[in-house]
Order: C-alpha cells, then structure tokens, then sequence
DNA sequence: CACTTGACCTGTCCGC
DNA sequence: TGCGGACAGGTCAAGT
C-alpha cells in the first residue's frame, strides 16, 4: 500500500473535496472485504450523511459523518482513492486518462454525492477494504489498540523508539521497523531509505544497535517522510493521491528500486537489492555493513 | 510472548 | 509467442 506520506497527502487531498459533501448512494462491487454484513447499516448512517472530516491514523483512512459513523479505508498494496468531481476533463487535460476511465475494471467502491461527484475505491489485488464504524467504536479496533505512535508527531523521539524496541531485540532493524506496533506508519519504501541514511544494514539485529543510532534513525524516519510528503508521497506503480496524481518522490530516493544504480555516497559503489524480514530489500554494501 | 512464514489477490516481468 | 515462477508499496493467521 500507500504508506504514511502517500496516505496523508489523500488525506489532505480529501479534506478539501468532500469535506461538506452529502452521500446520495454508497455501492461495495465485487469487494468482499468491504461492508461485511451490514449493507443496512450502509443505507442508514451512509445515505444522507454529510461527510465532516478526514482524518489519518497510520496507514488508515477515517472519513468522520455527520452520523457518528466513520468510514475506516485501507489501501493495503493497490488501493487507490479518487474524487472526480461532477465535471469530467476533455480536451488533453493531462489527468484526462486517470478521472474519466472511472468507474474501472478495479473500481471496488463506488461513493456519489448529491452534487454528482464521486469518490471511487479502486483496488487490483482486493487486499484493501472501506468498512463502516460507529465513530466512537474506531478507537477500540484490534489495529487501533495494537498501533505504535505516529512517527511525524512531536512526542516521537529517539527515546520514544528505542523504549518500543526493547520488545523486538532479536529481529532485524528493518522487520522491527516495519512492525506497525513499534511505530506507525513505515513500508517497504521508507524502510530502506531511512536505513541508508543513518547507514545500518537492515539485516543488523535490533539488540546490537547502540541508542545512539536509534536516535539518529528516529530522525531520519521523519526527514525522509517530510520529504516525501512535499513531493505528494512515492509512485511506485498503482498509488494516485486523491485527483488521481502520482507522486514524485521515487525521483529522489536514494537505493529503493535502485539496484545497480551507485549510491549517492560512494560513485564507484553500486546499490544491490537482498532480501530480509521477506521484503525486498535495497542497500549501498558500502555504507551498510552489517553488525555482529 | 517473540519470531518467521505463508496466505490473501491480480498483474507484470523475466528467463527458458 | 507461450509458459512458469518470482515478485509487487501491507497486514493477518498460524506455525515454531
């Protein structure tokens, strides 16, 4: 999926697009995962509600309704969000591909409001899903209870993440990392990038880390997530912000999906892809030495 | 409990 | 060109 930086700028994106929009119809297509069970519930806290804000926690959308329902999104691998407002582009638009071929074959959510717009849920792999919840529920989902804190927050510290990997000693930094209840937020992308950066081979053993580059990694996780949040998040291949737009920070990294590129600190070294924790996995084996 | 691996899906790419 | 396998930005459940 979208990680924090991609799923933050749908959320600011959406905050200006439907903010105040009214719900005519709310429609799960071939989407199992979503509205399980309770497409009564769709017809009676969705249809009519107003929407009234947007919020994020971790990689989890929350669109708030004026009737204490929330819509709870995650776009797990594929999952795309995007608003078409009630007219269509024409005329070599260059968002003209993206907008008007929707609703598509991956549509597995379609949203109208009662100005004609719509927001649509598109998703290849159906892992992702929009479910309905009371709002006051939403604090008490399993993910929600399990989650770690929000690393763009001020009360993330170094001290902060060193504290919540005491739990995880014997993994790798980069599985440790990638564990939503150590800290929100991190994927695949930010993983690898913030580990270059303070140079710690991803594969080195959480316990063998000294606090000081836990610091140092505390802030690189955050200046690379600023980053690419300037740059509307990281287009791999399916993510869209929410008027169907890629994201440019990929032009920026600096070893994901590089391999045999050279690193930016050593020109003569050249970036490998391994594999750890079971993802795929980017390092200067320079820079990035494993510790013992 | 901590840790690893496979499953969930569909598409694409790479090697034979 | 066709086919099989590996892999893709994320979690879960089930195994050790």
């Amino acid at each position: 999926m979208p990680e924090l930086p991609e799923v933050e700028t749908i959320r600011v994106g959406l905050n200006k697009l439907i903010v105040g929009k009214i719900i005519k119809r709310a429609q799960a297509i071939d989407s199992p995962k979503s509205f399980p069970n309770n497409q009564n519930d769709v017809n009676v806290f969705m249809v009519g509600a107003t929407v009234a804000a947007v919020r994020r926690r971790a990689k989890v959308l929350l669109i708030d309704l004026s009737t204490n329902y929330t819509m709870v999104i995650h776009l797990k691998m594929t999952g795309q969000l995007v608003y078409v407002g009630a007219e269509r582009f024409g005329g070599g638009h260059p968002d003209e591909d993206l907008i008007n071929d929707l609703p598509g074959r991956f549509t597995r959510v379609v949203i109208e409001f009662t100005d004609s717009s719509h927001l649509y849920f598109n998703d290849m792999r159906r892992f992702g899903w929009v479910k309905l919840y009371p709002t006051l529920e939403v604090p008490n989902i399993n993910f929600m209870q399990k989650v770690g804190p929000e690393p763009l927050s001020d009360d993330f510290t170094g001290a902060v993440l060193f504290e919540r990997l005491q739990r995880r000693k014997n993994t790798t930094i980069k599985a440790a990392i990638l564990d939503q209840t150590v800290l929100a937020g991190v994927g695949n992308i930010y993983a690898d990038e913030s580990l270059w950066a303070v140079k710690l081979h991803p594969a080195t053993r959480v316990g063998v880390i000294p606090k000081s580059i836990i610091y140092s990694l505390t802030s690189a996780i955050k200046e690379v997530m600023l980053l690419s949040l300037s740059h509307g998040g990281s287009t791999d291949k399916n993510y869209v912000d929410a008027e169907g737009k890629k994201g440019n920070y990929l032009k920026f990294a600096n070893v994901f999906r590089r391999e045999g590129q050279t690193c930016p600190r050593h020109p003569s070294v050249l970036i490998e892809k391994l594999r750890v924790a079971g993802r795929g996995t980017h390092i200067c084996p320079v820079c990035q030495v494993e510790m013992v």
